[in-house]
DNA sequence: AACAATACCGAAACCGGTTTCGAAATGATT
DNA sequence: AATCATTTCGAAACCGGTTTCGGTATTGTT
């Protein structure tokens, strides 16, 4: 019933169609008042603006989001840039991170627009073209590393952005952040608790800065529970299943292997629950694993995967109020916020087929 | 060294701050002779045209997309709207599907707005208000329903759209899907080769059109090969690895459960494979399971699952090219694209344990 | 009743581009 | 040299809104 025309005089017009020097013709007003009337002046009168605002939902108008950018001076738009993605196994996240991202952002009014990365060129192309051809008001950043290009770039030009994931220069923009350090504190302490004395470590290369500070945080706990440090029980990695299963092996294929392998992510985890099958390696009789990311799919493998899980929908959310404080007032000073992640107990994870050494309680 | 000033005359400025009434200021000439000479009319000389250029790229003026786009009275935007994910837990192919729109869109000089659904509301709300905000030119819609609301209402707008699955309404718009039907009629044969005579299906619910066109592909194959169809065979599910658990239940809780049992996707066999272990089935020597979807997670789980796999990077490819060519004539004839899945073997199927009928080759 | 204050709206500039149209300058033709 | 066709550019309208400014009409004071 939707283009039943209403009556003799009124043409029913798709919508999107009315314009608002339409409505003010109709209504004998200029369209600088009505505008005034649909946004809320105080000077127009009580009897005018419900006049307007009757015109205007009776006749279905909706300013031009285009012209009503341009002349406002602002795109209400925030970019996000998806990194080129080869073959990651689990990127699970991205979709629900942009889920939880663009809802934020509608909720003040903007929108978001995703690019994508063309390997080819610089990583930092992608984002100087959307500044200059000024698509957008700022940026949603995610995967950083320790040295970004991307960060340089867009702190060098002065543009907002926020990101998920420090760097070395964050003490100059605003960032968000899951304690990753502190989760593979958690983590490596509840496999020392479980008996664990030989625990093994899959991280990501030098490039991958977050992988970096789980590391941290696994050898921190080491220390503090009085267990040496064994370089061969760290091995790089590079996020993904692949770069699970060779770690694995060369953790595996030792002569004293460890008891347990913290993982970087559930990626490599995956990676590595796959190797220890082939070489023979009970999970989690024989060797127990951990991931990160919480994955939802980790539940449904066997065994079920113990993961680091955060909340990517509360990640997008403190995201889109730290870009949006940004943009109010741009001289506010650089804030930042670090939530944690919390250990997701599944299964594949236990106490080693034989406590090694009992002496562990006090270290001194 | 990007701010350093060029010269006592010529001040730096910040990347995307120069307008073409200062390029035209500088050189002496109007701002509409510098937009024809940047945008290649033929009623500029060459002298000046290359005066243009030069200047034009010397202070590094990009035009403002949004006066362009108000000019040219187009919004070089596709919209493409998120179905609320409650607890889907494979989404991967949402990010890599992104990606793929993005990219190609790219090339056609188009953006991507990213919307997301607001569960609470109607489907089609997002959509009506891109339509009517002109925020969009066109719109990439997957997951489609047999009676898809998204689809009647854009079609009764008359707006520019092409879909991911088809719909009751498919000979109205163009629109792009994987022969589900024929992935399935191919990996029921498979089934059927290697010896298997009862076969279950775990599908999705009567809403999901594309979960039913697979159990059509299923059924003709059981028809082809005149193996009887037999009804508690089949169960519905709703394409979560929860859904896929309670239907491996019911399947393999039967006095003669199937020794194989086709997935309508991924995240189904995955809760159909934790259901046959806690059940006590060895997979694949005594339940085959495969599904469909080609995630890469598929390979790392034990054993592999063999699934039927499609480019995603295509299907995003494809759709774009549909749409575009759309926008540019909208009187063009509707058109579609139907590409196949290839069924791609991991080792979740296998023979049945016993062959339990022999004579099946010809069946009159 | 005269005057100042206020409420209300019209007119016009503006955002930063694109595109049409016509005029001036140039070149070709006779 | 006069005429006509071409080349080349300026002027101005336009896209669809927002916002500033100023002028009536109305109200409130004494």
């Amino acid at each position: 019933m939707n283009n039943v025309k209403a009556g003799p005089e009124e043409e029913w017009v798709k919508s999107g169609e009315v314009r608002i020097s339409d409505l003010a013709a109709e209504l004998g007003l200029t369209k600088g008042t009505v505008s005034r009337a649909l946004n809320g002046y105080e000077d127009i009168s009580k009897k005018t603006r419900k006049r307007v605002m009757e015109a205007a939902t009776k006749r279905g108008y909706v300013p031009t989001t285009q012209a009503r950018r341009l002349a406002m001076g602002l795109t209400e738009t925030i970019g996000l840039v998806l990194p080129p993605m080869p073959s990651q196994p689990v990127n699970t996240f991205v979709s629900e991170f942009i889920n939880s991202v663009s809802a934020a952002l509608h909720l003040h009014g903007y929108d978001l627009l995703v690019h994508s990365a063309n390997s080819e060129e610089s990583e930092v192309e992608p984002y100087r073209r959307l500044v200059q051809s000024r698509k957008v008001d700022g940026f949603i950043i995610f995967r950083t590393n320790e040295k970004d290009p991307r960060v340089n770039y867009l702190l060098n030009e002065g543009f907002p952005f926020v990101t998920h994931g420090r760097t070395a220069r964050m003490a100059e923009h605003d960032w968000f952040d899951i304690d990753g350090e502190k989760a593979f504190r958690d983590a490596t302490s509840h496999l020392i608790k479980l008996g664990h004395q030989r625990i093994g470590f899959v991280g990501g290369g030098k490039e991958f800065f977050s992988a970096q500070l789980r590391l941290k945080g696994f050898r921190t706990m080491l220390e503090e529970s009085c267990l040496e440090k064994v370089p061969s029980l760290e091995q790089p990695g590079d996020l993904t299943g692949q770069g699970g299963e060779i770690a694995a092996q060369n953790l595996l294929k030792q002569t004293r292997p460890p008891t347990a392998i913290l993982c970087a992510n559930d990626a490599t985890a995956l990676g590595v629950m796959k190797a220890a099958r082939e070489l023979g390696f009970n999970i989690p009789e024989e060797l127990s694993v951990i991931g990160y990311d919480g994955i939802a799919l980790g539940a449904y493998i066997d065994p079920p995967l113990t993961t680091l899980t955060f909340s990517i929908e509360e990640s997008g959310k403190e995201m889109v109020n730290l870009l949006m404080r940004r943009l109010k007032n741009p001289d506010l000073p650089v804030i930042s916020k670090l939530a944690s992640a919390i250990l997701k107990l599944r299964g594949s994870e236990g106490p080693p087929s034989s406590i090694q050494n009992k002496n562990m309680e006090n270290c001194l």
